[in-house]
DNA sequence: GCCAACGTTGGC
DNA sequence: GCCAACGTTGGC
């Protein structure tokens, strides 16, 4: 067995109308479902491991920013979802046996309180290059560095 | 509510 | 395989 490799770290983007830190919290374990873009299936695919890091980002909600901490529960996996026609998230081009839609589990953490902003992302030093304060960056699963976690980490409290 | 960014679809 | 049209995301 190779030796467990570096801990990485993510931020996934959710509307809090849609899935919230809170229900999160609650539910204590999700699956990642609906996720229908390629470079962010590739991630769950292929890159994340059990117990990365999750920055909890919420879009849609004033203030936007990131709101908790999770972590990754699962390697990925099919997304149950794609194959329910009763599901808004089925995708009829999805074959069980190849299933082109993947998910990853992930556990609840911590909240953040007070939550980190997109304003303060945007103004911390150090955060210049994270992927989620560029302009038109819509991808909802982006990797964050171990430099970026740490810093953005310091910006608040954890509380569970 | 607007609209820029950008991924996807479909005609050719 | 190109690329215009279209739809969606998401900040403002």
């Amino acid at each position: 067995m190779a030796s467990k490799r570096q801990q990485k770290y993510w931020l996934m983007k959710t509307e809090p109308g849609v899935y919230s830190i809170d229900d999160l919290k609650r539910d204590g374990k999700t699956y990642w479902e609906g996720v229908r873009n390629y470079q962010a299936r590739n991630m769950m695919r292929d890159e994340m491991q059990i117990g990365d890091g999750v920055l909890f980002y919420h879009s849609q909600v004033k203030p936007m920013g990131i709101y908790g901490l999770a972590e990754i529960a699962s390697e990925g996996y099919p997304d149950p979802s794609a194959f329910d026609p009763e599901e808004k998230y089925y995708d009829p081009k999805s074959d069980p046996a190849n299933p082109t839609w993947m998910v990853v589990d992930v556990a609840y953490v911590a909240h953040l309180d007070p939550p980190v902003t997109l304003d303060t992302l945007k103004t911390t030093p150090g955060l210049e290059k994270m992927m989620v304060i560029q302009r038109g960056s819509r991808l909802s699963i982006q990797p964050v560095t171990p430099e970026e976690w740490e810093i953005v980490l310091n910006l608040t409290k954890q509380v569970s």
